[in-house]
DNA sequence: GCGGATCAC
DNA sequence: TATGGTGATCCGC
Protein backbone atom coordinates (compact mmCIF):
# COMPACT_ATOMS: atom_id res chain seq x y z
CA UNK A 1 0.00 0.00 0.00
CA UNK A 2 2.54 2.48 1.20
CA UNK A 3 4.46 1.37 -2.35
CA UNK A 4 1.32 3.33 -3.89
CA UNK A 5 3.09 6.41 -2.80
CA UNK A 6 6.49 6.01 -5.21
CA UNK A 7 6.38 8.52 -8.07
CA UNK A 8 7.71 6.06 -10.72
CA UNK A 9 4.63 3.85 -10.16
CA UNK A 10 2.06 6.86 -9.38
CA UNK A 11 3.34 8.38 -12.88
CA UNK A 12 2.31 5.11 -14.59
CA UNK A 13 -0.29 5.96 -16.95
CA UNK A 14 -2.71 3.20 -15.28
CA UNK A 15 -2.07 4.56 -11.66
CA UNK A 16 -4.70 5.90 -10.00
CA UNK A 17 -3.73 8.95 -9.34
CA UNK A 18 -3.25 9.50 -13.51
CA UNK A 19 -6.81 8.27 -13.79
CA UNK A 20 -7.84 10.59 -11.32
CA UNK A 21 -6.63 13.27 -12.97
CA UNK A 22 -8.35 12.62 -16.39
CA UNK A 23 -11.67 13.44 -14.51
CA UNK A 24 -15.09 13.79 -16.46
CA UNK A 25 -13.49 13.40 -19.80
CA UNK A 26 -13.89 9.54 -18.90
CA UNK A 27 -17.04 9.25 -19.41
CA UNK A 28 -18.50 12.70 -20.84
CA UNK A 29 -19.34 12.52 -24.22
CA UNK A 30 -16.98 14.44 -27.07
CA UNK A 31 -13.83 13.08 -25.65
CA UNK A 32 -13.79 9.74 -27.83
CA UNK A 33 -10.49 9.37 -29.46
CA UNK A 34 -8.79 11.58 -27.06
CA UNK A 35 -5.60 10.85 -25.37
CA UNK A 36 -6.34 10.30 -22.00
CA UNK A 37 -2.53 9.65 -21.19
CA UNK A 38 -1.76 13.08 -22.19
CA UNK A 39 -4.34 14.61 -20.12
CA UNK A 40 -3.47 12.72 -17.00
CA UNK A 41 0.31 13.90 -17.91
CA UNK A 42 -0.37 17.51 -17.98
CA UNK A 43 -2.30 18.01 -15.04
CA UNK A 44 0.10 15.90 -13.40
CA UNK A 45 3.26 18.53 -14.67
CA UNK A 46 1.11 20.80 -14.02
CA UNK A 47 0.52 20.10 -9.97
CA UNK A 48 2.71 17.94 -9.24
CA UNK A 49 4.60 20.59 -6.55
CA UNK A 50 1.81 21.86 -5.23
CA UNK A 51 -0.57 21.30 -2.30
CA UNK A 52 -3.12 20.44 -3.96
CA UNK A 53 -1.47 17.36 -5.80
CA UNK A 54 -0.34 16.19 -2.17
CA UNK A 55 -4.49 16.83 -1.15
CA UNK A 56 -5.15 14.75 -4.43
CA UNK A 57 -2.73 12.37 -3.33
CA UNK A 58 -3.44 11.85 -0.26
CA UNK A 59 -7.15 11.13 -1.10
CA UNK A 60 -5.84 8.67 -3.99
CA UNK A 61 -4.06 7.17 -0.78
CA UNK A 62 -7.10 6.63 1.06
CA UNK A 63 -9.52 5.57 -1.51
CA UNK A 64 -7.00 2.78 -2.53
CA UNK A 65 -6.62 1.38 0.96
CA UNK A 66 -10.62 1.12 1.08
CA UNK A 67 -10.53 -0.65 -1.78
CA UNK A 68 -7.94 -2.71 -0.39
CA UNK A 69 -10.25 -3.78 2.33
CA UNK A 70 -13.18 -4.35 0.62
CA UNK A 71 -11.18 -6.87 -0.98
CA UNK A 72 -10.08 -8.20 1.90
CA UNK A 73 -14.03 -8.49 3.54
CA UNK A 74 -14.81 -10.15 0.24
CA UNK A 75 -12.25 -12.46 0.55
CA UNK A 76 -13.36 -13.51 3.99
CA UNK A 77 -17.05 -14.21 2.83
CA UNK A 78 -16.29 -15.94 0.20
CA UNK A 79 -14.02 -18.79 2.39
CA UNK A 80 -17.34 -18.63 4.24
CA UNK A 81 -21.11 -19.49 3.63
CA UNK A 82 -22.76 -16.73 1.48
CA UNK A 83 -25.85 -18.45 1.12
CA UNK A 84 -27.90 -16.99 3.60
CA UNK A 85 -26.88 -13.37 1.90
CA UNK A 86 -27.75 -14.88 -1.49
CA UNK A 87 -30.69 -15.44 -0.65
CA UNK A 88 -31.79 -12.24 0.91
CA UNK A 89 -30.40 -10.46 -2.05
CA UNK A 90 -32.52 -12.82 -4.64
CA UNK A 91 -35.94 -11.93 -2.18
CA UNK A 92 -34.63 -8.38 -2.64
CA UNK A 93 -34.50 -8.49 -6.14
CA UNK A 94 -37.95 -10.41 -6.38
CA UNK A 95 -39.81 -7.54 -4.45
CA UNK A 96 -37.97 -5.01 -6.72
CA UNK A 97 -39.28 -6.62 -9.89
CA UNK A 98 -42.43 -7.26 -8.12
CA UNK A 99 -43.29 -3.38 -7.60
CA UNK A 100 -42.17 -2.14 -10.72
CA UNK A 101 -43.71 0.67 -12.47
CA UNK A 102 -43.50 0.62 -16.56
CA UNK A 103 -46.32 2.24 -17.03
CA UNK A 104 -45.41 6.19 -16.86
CA UNK A 105 -43.60 7.86 -19.58
CA UNK A 106 -40.77 9.97 -18.35
CA UNK A 107 -38.24 12.84 -20.05
CA UNK A 108 -35.05 13.68 -19.47
CA UNK A 109 -34.14 16.59 -21.24
CA UNK A 110 -30.30 17.94 -21.21
CA UNK A 111 -28.95 20.71 -22.94
CA UNK A 112 -25.99 20.36 -24.88
CA UNK A 113 -23.16 22.08 -23.14
CA UNK A 114 -25.35 24.36 -21.78
CA UNK A 115 -22.99 27.39 -21.23
CA UNK A 116 -21.49 27.09 -24.35
CA UNK A 117 -23.81 26.73 -26.44
CA UNK A 118 -25.40 29.93 -25.09
CA UNK A 119 -22.41 32.05 -25.07
CA UNK A 120 -22.05 30.39 -28.72
CA UNK A 121 -25.42 31.76 -29.94
CA UNK A 122 -24.75 35.21 -28.61
CA UNK A 123 -21.42 35.54 -29.65
CA UNK A 124 -21.27 33.70 -33.14
CA UNK A 125 -17.34 34.66 -33.62
CA UNK A 126 -16.93 31.70 -31.19
CA UNK A 127 -18.77 29.46 -33.50
CA UNK A 128 -15.14 28.05 -35.27
CA UNK A 129 -12.52 28.55 -32.02
CA UNK A 130 -11.60 26.44 -29.34
CA UNK A 131 -13.42 28.16 -25.96
CA UNK A 132 -14.30 28.08 -22.63
CA UNK A 133 -16.48 29.41 -20.28
CA UNK A 134 -15.52 29.55 -16.86
CA UNK A 135 -13.52 31.85 -14.14
CA UNK A 136 -10.14 30.28 -12.71
CA UNK A 137 -11.83 26.64 -13.55
CA UNK A 138 -13.72 25.53 -16.47
CA UNK A 139 -17.32 25.14 -16.40
CA UNK A 140 -18.14 24.24 -19.56
CA UNK A 141 -16.33 23.96 -23.32
CA UNK A 142 -17.69 23.38 -26.92
CA UNK A 143 -16.51 20.10 -28.38
CA UNK A 144 -13.43 22.01 -30.34
CA UNK A 145 -11.92 22.21 -26.86
CA UNK A 146 -12.94 18.98 -25.69
CA UNK A 147 -10.64 17.06 -28.87
CA UNK A 148 -7.40 18.83 -27.29
CA UNK A 149 -8.80 17.23 -24.11
CA UNK A 150 -10.00 20.53 -22.12
CA UNK A 151 -12.57 19.37 -20.00
CA UNK A 152 -14.88 20.59 -16.93
CA UNK A 153 -13.00 20.93 -13.62
CA UNK A 154 -9.86 21.26 -15.32
CA UNK A 155 -8.15 24.74 -13.88
CA UNK A 156 -7.79 27.38 -16.98
CA UNK A 157 -4.33 27.81 -16.63
CA UNK A 158 -3.83 23.69 -17.18
CA UNK A 159 -6.68 23.95 -20.13
CA UNK A 160 -4.87 26.79 -21.72
CA UNK A 161 -1.25 24.32 -21.66
CA UNK A 162 -3.81 21.54 -23.38
CA UNK A 163 -5.26 23.89 -25.68
CA UNK A 164 -2.72 26.96 -26.55
CA UNK A 165 -5.28 28.83 -28.41
CA UNK A 166 -8.47 28.53 -26.21
CA UNK A 167 -10.09 31.36 -25.77
CA UNK A 168 -11.72 32.07 -22.26
CA UNK A 169 -15.33 33.57 -21.77
CA UNK A 170 -15.94 34.76 -18.50
CA UNK A 171 -19.71 32.91 -17.49
CA UNK A 172 -22.87 35.15 -17.16
CA UNK A 173 -24.87 33.15 -14.77
CA UNK A 174 -28.21 35.68 -15.54
CA UNK A 175 -27.90 35.19 -19.15
CA UNK A 176 -27.90 30.88 -18.58
CA UNK A 177 -30.74 31.74 -15.98
CA UNK A 178 -33.01 33.43 -18.11
CA UNK A 179 -32.40 30.88 -21.29
CA UNK A 180 -33.19 27.90 -18.40
CA UNK A 181 -36.48 30.20 -17.46
CA UNK A 182 -37.83 29.91 -21.57
CA UNK A 183 -36.70 26.56 -21.75
CA UNK A 184 -39.47 26.13 -18.40
CA UNK A 185 -41.92 27.41 -20.16
CA UNK A 186 -41.74 25.54 -22.79
CA UNK A 187 -41.90 22.27 -21.09
CA UNK A 188 -44.67 23.53 -18.82
CA UNK A 189 -47.40 22.71 -21.63
CA UNK A 190 -46.71 19.19 -20.97
CA UNK A 191 -45.96 19.01 -17.24
CA UNK A 192 -46.54 21.78 -15.21
CA UNK A 193 -45.20 19.46 -12.59
CA UNK A 194 -41.51 18.77 -14.75
CA UNK A 195 -38.51 18.75 -12.29
CA UNK A 196 -35.45 20.79 -12.69
CA UNK A 197 -31.74 19.59 -11.85
CA UNK A 198 -29.00 21.95 -12.13
CA UNK A 199 -28.66 24.24 -14.52
CA UNK A 200 -29.12 22.56 -17.39
CA UNK A 201 -31.50 19.00 -17.01
CA UNK A 202 -34.99 19.06 -16.57
CA UNK A 203 -37.21 15.60 -16.04
CA UNK A 204 -41.08 15.18 -17.14
CA UNK A 205 -43.87 13.01 -16.71
CA UNK A 206 -45.66 13.49 -19.82
CA UNK A 207 -48.33 10.30 -19.18
CA UNK A 208 -51.16 12.37 -18.03
CA UNK A 209 -50.29 14.52 -21.30
CA UNK A 210 -50.33 11.71 -24.02
CA UNK A 211 -53.42 10.27 -22.50
CA UNK A 212 -55.32 13.25 -22.69
CA UNK A 213 -54.49 14.15 -25.88
CA UNK A 214 -53.68 10.64 -27.15
CA UNK A 215 -50.20 11.69 -28.60
CA UNK A 216 -47.33 9.67 -28.60
CA UNK A 217 -44.15 10.16 -26.04
CA UNK A 218 -41.75 10.23 -28.97
CA UNK A 219 -43.96 12.81 -30.97
CA UNK A 220 -44.34 14.98 -28.04
CA UNK A 221 -40.98 15.02 -27.04
CA UNK A 222 -39.39 16.00 -30.51
CA UNK A 223 -42.24 18.88 -30.77
CA UNK A 224 -40.41 20.16 -27.62
CA UNK A 225 -36.96 19.82 -28.79
CA UNK A 226 -37.89 21.42 -31.62
CA UNK A 227 -39.55 24.35 -29.80
CA UNK A 228 -36.86 24.84 -27.51
CA UNK A 229 -34.02 24.75 -30.64
CA UNK A 230 -36.61 27.34 -32.08
CA UNK A 231 -37.05 29.81 -29.61
CA UNK A 232 -33.61 29.38 -27.43
CA UNK A 233 -31.28 28.42 -29.84
CA UNK A 234 -30.45 25.50 -27.68
CA UNK A 235 -29.90 21.58 -29.21
CA UNK A 236 -31.27 19.47 -26.45
CA UNK A 237 -30.58 15.48 -26.16
CA UNK A 238 -33.76 14.02 -24.65
CA UNK A 239 -34.43 10.48 -23.45
CA UNK A 240 -37.59 8.54 -22.82
CA UNK A 241 -38.39 6.22 -20.40
CA UNK A 242 -40.44 4.42 -17.92
CA UNK A 243 -38.43 5.97 -14.89
CA UNK A 244 -35.69 8.87 -14.69
CA UNK A 245 -33.04 7.30 -14.25
CA UNK A 246 -33.45 5.40 -17.23
CA UNK A 247 -34.44 8.36 -19.54
CA UNK A 248 -31.12 10.40 -18.12
CA UNK A 249 -29.21 6.95 -19.56
CA UNK A 250 -31.04 7.29 -22.67
CA UNK A 251 -30.44 10.60 -22.89
CA UNK A 252 -27.06 10.44 -22.72
CA UNK A 253 -26.88 7.84 -25.74
CA UNK A 254 -27.98 10.41 -27.79
CA UNK A 255 -26.12 13.10 -26.88
CA UNK A 256 -25.15 15.70 -27.93
CA UNK A 257 -28.96 16.10 -29.94
CA UNK A 258 -31.51 13.93 -30.60
CA UNK A 259 -33.56 11.27 -28.79
CA UNK A 260 -34.07 8.01 -27.70
CA UNK A 261 -36.74 6.16 -26.51
CA UNK A 262 -36.40 3.10 -24.75
CA UNK A 263 -39.29 0.52 -24.69
CA UNK A 264 -40.90 -0.04 -21.22
CA UNK A 265 -40.52 -3.74 -21.16
CA UNK A 266 -39.05 -5.40 -18.92
CA UNK A 267 -36.87 -7.66 -20.83
CA UNK A 268 -35.41 -4.92 -23.38
CA UNK A 269 -34.35 -2.86 -20.20
CA UNK A 270 -32.43 -5.64 -18.56
CA UNK A 271 -30.91 -5.86 -21.88
CA UNK A 272 -30.34 -2.00 -22.18
CA UNK A 273 -28.84 -1.84 -18.67
CA UNK A 274 -26.44 -5.02 -19.40
CA UNK A 275 -23.26 -3.71 -20.44
CA UNK A 276 -23.87 -0.57 -18.98
CA UNK A 277 -20.40 0.67 -17.01
CA UNK A 278 -21.82 1.49 -13.52
CA UNK A 279 -20.05 4.70 -13.75
CA UNK A 280 -22.51 5.93 -15.72
CA UNK A 281 -25.58 5.76 -13.43
CA UNK A 282 -26.30 8.81 -11.68
CA UNK A 283 -25.05 8.41 -8.00
CA UNK A 284 -22.30 6.15 -8.97
CA UNK A 285 -19.27 8.05 -9.08
CA UNK A 286 -15.64 8.60 -9.39
CA UNK A 287 -14.96 6.90 -5.39
CA UNK A 288 -17.76 4.55 -5.97
CA UNK A 289 -17.17 3.52 -9.08
CA UNK A 290 -13.82 2.80 -7.78
CA UNK A 291 -14.98 0.86 -4.82
CA UNK A 292 -16.97 -1.49 -7.04
CA UNK A 293 -14.50 -2.17 -9.63
CA UNK A 294 -12.02 -3.61 -6.66
CA UNK A 295 -14.70 -6.08 -6.14
CA UNK A 296 -15.43 -6.90 -9.70
CA UNK A 297 -18.00 -4.87 -10.27
CA UNK A 298 -17.83 -2.71 -13.65
CA UNK A 299 -20.77 -3.69 -15.56
CA UNK A 300 -24.81 -3.40 -13.96
CA UNK A 301 -24.67 -6.50 -14.62
CA UNK A 302 -21.80 -7.30 -12.31
CA UNK A 303 -24.06 -5.58 -10.15
CA UNK A 304 -26.19 -8.97 -9.83
CA UNK A 305 -23.41 -11.93 -10.19
CA UNK A 306 -21.56 -9.96 -6.96
CA UNK A 307 -24.83 -9.49 -4.97
CA UNK A 308 -24.52 -11.67 -2.03
CA UNK A 309 -21.45 -9.42 -1.23
CA UNK A 310 -23.13 -6.06 -1.51
CA UNK A 311 -25.31 -5.50 1.25
CA UNK A 312 -22.15 -7.13 3.87
CA UNK A 313 -19.77 -4.30 2.22
CA UNK A 314 -21.83 -1.36 1.39
CA UNK A 315 -24.93 -1.33 3.61
CA UNK A 316 -28.39 -2.03 2.92
CA UNK A 317 -28.87 1.96 1.45
CA UNK A 318 -26.35 1.39 -1.28
CA UNK A 319 -27.06 -2.36 -1.38
CA UNK A 320 -30.88 -1.59 -2.55
CA UNK A 321 -29.96 1.08 -4.80
CA UNK A 322 -27.32 -1.21 -6.98
CA UNK A 323 -29.88 -3.84 -7.16
CA UNK A 324 -32.49 -1.04 -8.57
CA UNK A 325 -30.09 -0.05 -11.16
CA UNK A 326 -29.44 -3.70 -11.99
CA UNK A 327 -32.86 -3.79 -12.74
CA UNK A 328 -33.19 -0.71 -14.03
CA UNK A 329 -35.83 0.71 -11.34
CA UNK A 330 -36.02 4.59 -10.61
CA UNK A 331 -38.04 6.97 -9.83
CA UNK A 332 -41.21 7.99 -11.81
CA UNK A 333 -43.07 10.50 -9.29
CA UNK A 334 -41.34 14.26 -9.64
CA UNK A 335 -40.34 16.55 -7.46
CA UNK A 336 -42.29 20.06 -8.60
CA UNK A 337 -39.83 22.67 -9.13
CA UNK A 338 -42.04 25.21 -8.67
CA UNK A 339 -43.45 23.86 -5.46
CA UNK A 340 -39.73 22.82 -4.02
CA UNK A 341 -38.70 24.25 -0.71
CA UNK A 342 -35.24 24.54 -0.12
CA UNK A 343 -33.41 22.68 3.10
CA UNK A 344 -30.35 24.56 3.20
CA UNK A 345 -28.90 28.16 2.31
CA UNK A 346 -25.00 28.37 2.37
CA UNK A 347 -22.41 30.59 0.99
CA UNK A 348 -18.38 29.64 0.74
CA UNK A 349 -15.73 31.67 -0.75
CA UNK A 350 -12.32 30.74 -1.63
CA UNK A 351 -10.18 33.81 -1.47
CA UNK A 352 -5.98 34.81 -1.39
CA UNK A 353 -4.92 32.55 1.00
CA UNK A 354 -4.00 34.31 4.40
CA UNK A 355 -3.27 34.19 8.07
CA UNK A 356 -4.46 37.36 9.19
CA UNK A 357 -7.29 38.09 11.75
CA UNK A 358 -8.77 40.78 10.57
CA UNK A 359 -8.37 39.60 6.84
CA UNK A 360 -10.55 36.81 7.74
CA UNK A 361 -12.95 38.52 9.98
CA UNK A 362 -13.80 40.35 6.93
CA UNK A 363 -14.32 37.64 4.72
CA UNK A 364 -16.36 36.38 7.07
CA UNK A 365 -18.60 39.04 7.49
CA UNK A 366 -19.03 39.27 3.96
CA UNK A 367 -19.93 35.22 3.60
CA UNK A 368 -22.17 36.53 6.26
CA UNK A 369 -23.71 38.80 4.59
CA UNK A 370 -24.46 36.93 1.82
CA UNK A 371 -25.71 34.19 3.26
CA UNK A 372 -28.28 36.85 5.00
CA UNK A 373 -28.95 38.47 1.44
CA UNK A 374 -30.24 34.34 0.29
CA UNK A 375 -32.32 33.85 3.43
CA UNK A 376 -34.22 36.74 3.25
CA UNK A 377 -34.31 35.85 -0.69
CA UNK A 378 -35.94 32.82 0.65
CA UNK A 379 -38.00 34.40 3.17
CA UNK A 380 -36.34 31.64 5.87
CA UNK A 381 -34.15 31.79 9.20
CA UNK A 382 -31.88 28.71 10.01
CA UNK A 383 -31.70 27.04 12.99
CA UNK A 384 -28.30 25.01 12.21
CA UNK A 385 -25.19 26.63 11.65
CA UNK A 386 -22.82 25.00 10.27
CA UNK A 387 -19.40 26.77 9.62
CA UNK A 388 -16.53 25.76 7.30
CA UNK A 389 -12.74 26.68 7.23
CA UNK A 390 -10.52 25.28 4.49
CA UNK A 391 -6.56 25.30 4.99
CA UNK A 392 -4.35 25.78 2.36
CA UNK A 393 -3.12 22.39 2.74
CA UNK A 394 -7.27 21.75 1.34
CA UNK A 395 -7.98 20.22 4.20
CA UNK A 396 -11.30 21.46 5.37
CA UNK A 397 -13.09 21.41 8.87
CA UNK A 398 -16.48 22.36 9.78
CA UNK A 399 -18.51 22.93 12.96
CA UNK A 400 -22.32 22.16 12.84
CA UNK A 401 -25.01 23.28 15.71
CA UNK A 402 -28.15 24.01 16.31
CA UNK A 403 -29.10 27.09 17.85
CA UNK A 404 -31.70 27.67 20.32
CA UNK A 405 -33.51 29.39 17.90
CA UNK A 406 -33.69 29.94 14.02
CA UNK A 407 -31.32 33.41 12.60
CA UNK A 408 -31.31 34.97 9.77
CA UNK A 409 -29.20 38.18 10.18
CA UNK A 410 -25.59 38.34 8.76
CA UNK A 411 -25.25 39.51 12.11
CA UNK A 412 -25.98 36.82 14.19
CA UNK A 413 -24.50 34.52 11.96
CA UNK A 414 -21.27 36.34 12.51
CA UNK A 415 -21.22 35.97 16.35
CA UNK A 416 -22.13 32.15 16.13
CA UNK A 417 -19.58 31.41 13.46
CA UNK A 418 -16.42 33.58 14.32
CA UNK A 419 -15.71 31.37 17.86
CA UNK A 420 -15.53 28.50 15.26
CA UNK A 421 -13.10 30.11 12.64
CA UNK A 422 -11.01 31.47 15.50
CA UNK A 423 -10.93 27.67 17.43
CA UNK A 424 -10.11 26.30 13.83
CA UNK A 425 -7.34 28.64 13.33
CA UNK A 426 -5.61 28.41 16.85
CA UNK A 427 -6.19 24.57 16.82
CA UNK A 428 -3.95 24.88 13.15
CA UNK A 429 -1.37 27.49 14.23
CA UNK A 430 1.11 26.72 11.05
CA UNK A 431 -1.70 26.52 8.53
CA UNK A 432 -3.31 29.52 6.25
CA UNK A 433 -7.24 29.46 5.62
CA UNK A 434 -7.97 30.15 2.18
CA UNK A 435 -11.65 29.40 2.10
CA UNK A 436 -14.69 29.99 4.57
CA UNK A 437 -18.02 28.72 4.51
CA UNK A 438 -21.50 29.37 6.30
CA UNK A 439 -24.27 27.15 5.42
CA UNK A 440 -28.11 27.49 7.40
CA UNK A 441 -30.33 24.30 7.58
CA UNK A 442 -33.29 23.05 9.43
CA UNK A 443 -35.14 26.53 7.76
CA UNK A 444 -37.89 27.61 9.29
CA UNK A 445 -40.67 30.04 7.60
CA UNK A 446 -39.99 33.29 8.85
CA UNK A 447 -43.32 34.25 10.18
CA UNK A 448 -42.47 32.56 13.49
CA UNK A 449 -39.14 34.78 13.58
CA UNK A 450 -38.25 37.88 15.25
CA UNK A 451 -38.09 40.71 11.99
CA UNK A 452 -41.61 38.78 10.48
CA UNK A 453 -43.05 39.13 14.02
CA UNK A 454 -42.00 42.94 14.14
CA UNK A 455 -43.07 42.88 10.77
CA UNK A 456 -46.48 41.87 11.36
CA UNK A 457 -46.52 43.80 14.64
CA UNK A 458 -45.83 47.71 12.53
CA UNK A 459 -48.41 46.36 9.99
CA UNK A 460 -50.91 45.76 12.43
CA UNK A 461 -50.21 48.96 14.30
CA UNK A 462 -50.60 51.36 10.83
CA UNK A 463 -53.48 49.48 10.14
CA UNK A 464 -55.83 49.09 12.74
CA UNK A 465 -54.41 50.41 16.48
CA UNK A 466 -51.78 53.02 16.15
CA UNK A 467 -51.64 52.37 20.36
CA UNK A 468 -51.13 48.47 19.65
CA UNK A 469 -47.02 48.83 20.29
CA UNK A 470 -46.18 48.34 23.73
CA UNK A 471 -43.88 51.44 23.58
CA UNK A 472 -46.17 53.59 21.94
CA UNK A 473 -48.85 52.75 24.43
CA UNK A 474 -46.48 53.58 27.14
CA UNK A 475 -44.47 56.39 25.83
CA UNK A 476 -46.68 57.46 23.12
CA UNK A 477 -43.43 57.15 20.52
CA UNK A 478 -43.88 56.42 16.85
CA UNK A 479 -41.83 53.93 15.32
CA UNK A 480 -37.61 54.55 15.10
CA UNK A 481 -36.73 56.27 12.24
CA UNK A 482 -34.64 53.48 11.05
CA UNK A 483 -37.58 50.84 11.37
CA UNK A 484 -40.01 52.80 9.47
CA UNK A 485 -39.72 51.61 5.96
CA UNK A 486 -40.55 47.94 7.32
CA UNK A 487 -44.08 48.75 7.51
CA UNK A 488 -44.29 50.06 3.66
CA UNK A 489 -42.56 46.82 2.19
CA UNK A 490 -44.37 44.30 0.29
CA UNK A 491 -41.32 42.25 1.32
CA UNK A 492 -41.13 40.22 4.45
CA UNK A 493 -37.65 42.35 5.63
CA UNK A 494 -35.74 41.67 8.34
CA UNK A 495 -34.71 44.16 11.12
CA UNK A 496 -31.76 46.70 9.27
CA UNK A 497 -29.56 48.90 9.42
CA UNK A 498 -28.18 46.74 12.24
CA UNK A 499 -25.87 49.42 14.19
CA UNK A 500 -28.62 50.74 16.95
CA UNK A 501 -30.25 47.14 17.58
CA UNK A 502 -27.39 45.24 18.00
CA UNK A 503 -27.96 43.57 20.84
CA UNK A 504 -31.90 43.37 19.73
CA UNK A 505 -31.22 39.58 18.30
CA UNK A 506 -27.70 38.93 20.00
CA UNK A 507 -28.60 39.49 23.67
CA UNK A 508 -31.48 37.34 23.99
CA UNK A 509 -33.52 37.85 27.21
CA UNK A 510 -34.64 34.98 29.43
CA UNK A 511 -36.50 32.82 27.57
CA UNK A 512 -37.84 29.97 30.18
CA UNK A 513 -39.01 32.63 32.57
CA UNK A 514 -42.82 32.16 31.66
CA UNK A 515 -44.54 29.07 31.60
CA UNK A 516 -45.73 27.32 28.46
CA UNK A 517 -49.80 26.35 27.61
CA UNK A 518 -50.66 23.10 27.84
CA UNK A 519 -53.45 23.05 25.46
CA UNK A 520 -52.58 23.06 21.92
CA UNK A 521 -56.35 23.75 20.93
CA UNK A 522 -56.20 27.64 22.93
CA UNK A 523 -54.28 30.76 22.83
CA UNK A 524 -52.05 32.15 25.21
CA UNK A 525 -52.03 35.32 26.08
CA UNK A 526 -48.27 37.00 26.39
CA UNK A 527 -48.12 38.72 29.34
CA UNK A 528 -45.82 41.59 27.64
CA UNK A 529 -48.29 42.93 24.97
CA UNK A 530 -51.23 41.33 25.76
CA UNK A 531 -51.99 39.56 22.70
CA UNK A 532 -53.18 36.55 22.03
CA UNK A 533 -50.49 34.02 20.56
CA UNK A 534 -50.53 30.65 19.10
CA UNK A 535 -49.57 27.80 21.72
CA UNK A 536 -46.84 26.01 20.74
CA UNK A 537 -43.69 25.97 22.77
CA UNK A 538 -41.29 26.97 19.49
CA UNK A 539 -43.35 30.40 18.43
CA UNK A 540 -44.33 31.75 21.86
CA UNK A 541 -40.78 31.64 23.31
CA UNK A 542 -40.34 33.64 20.23
CA UNK A 543 -43.29 35.85 20.65
CA UNK A 544 -41.43 35.96 24.54
CA UNK A 545 -37.97 37.10 23.37
CA UNK A 546 -39.63 39.14 21.06
CA UNK A 547 -41.67 41.50 22.92
CA UNK A 548 -38.73 41.58 25.85
CA UNK A 549 -36.43 43.14 23.36
CA UNK A 550 -38.91 45.59 21.78
CA UNK A 551 -37.83 47.82 25.38
CA UNK A 552 -34.56 47.38 24.25
CA UNK A 553 -35.21 48.60 20.91
CA UNK A 554 -37.28 51.32 22.97
CA UNK A 555 -34.23 52.24 25.37
CA UNK A 556 -31.75 52.79 22.30
CA UNK A 557 -33.97 54.36 19.79
C1' DG B 1 -27.04 15.83 16.62
C1' DC B 2 -22.39 16.14 14.60
C1' DG B 3 -18.56 15.64 11.31
C1' DG B 4 -16.87 13.81 7.32
C1' DA B 5 -17.67 12.17 2.56
C1' DT B 6 -19.75 11.65 -1.72
C1' DC B 7 -22.36 13.04 -5.69
C1' DA B 8 -24.39 15.87 -9.26
C1' DC B 9 -24.17 19.85 -11.92
C1' DT C 1 -0.21 31.30 -13.26
C1' DA C 2 -2.05 27.66 -10.23
C1' DT C 3 -7.77 23.73 -8.35
C1' DG C 4 -15.12 26.44 -7.64
C1' DG C 5 -19.77 26.83 -5.50
C1' DT C 6 -24.48 25.01 -4.05
C1' DG C 7 -27.51 21.74 -2.34
C1' DA C 8 -28.62 17.14 -0.97
C1' DT C 9 -27.84 12.86 1.23
C1' DC C 10 -25.60 9.08 3.73
C1' DC C 11 -22.66 6.78 7.06
C1' DG C 12 -20.83 6.09 11.45
C1' DC C 13 -20.64 7.60 15.73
Amino acid sequence: MASSTDSDSALRPESTLMKSFVGVADIKKGYEGVDRDKIARTVYEASKDSLYFNHQQKRDQALTEKCNALIERKRCMEESDTSSQLRHADKVVARLKDNRDLSQSTVHIDCDAFYASVEQNDRPELKDVPFAVGDTVVAACNYIARKTGCRAGMVIAVAKKMCPNLTIVKPNHDRYREVMAKICQLMQKYDPGYEICGTDEAYLNITKYCGEFDVKPWDVVESLRKAIRHETGIAVAAGIAANIQLAKISSTFIKPDGQYQLPSEPDIIMAFVKDLPVRKVTGVGYTLDRQLASIGVATCEDIFSQRQFLRDLFGDRLFEFLLEVYLGCGRTELRATLEQQKKSASIERTFKETSALDIIERNLRTVCEDVETKLKELNRAGQTLTVKVKMNDFESYSKQTKLPRAISSAHDIFQHSLPFVKATLVDKPHQVCRLLGVRLTQLASKDYTLGAAFHRMVQKSKNSDPEYLPWAREKGRSMPAGKRKLGGNVENRELAPRKKTSNFATKSPARNSVATPQSPNEMVRCPICDQNQPPDNVSFNQHLDFCLSLSEIQRYS
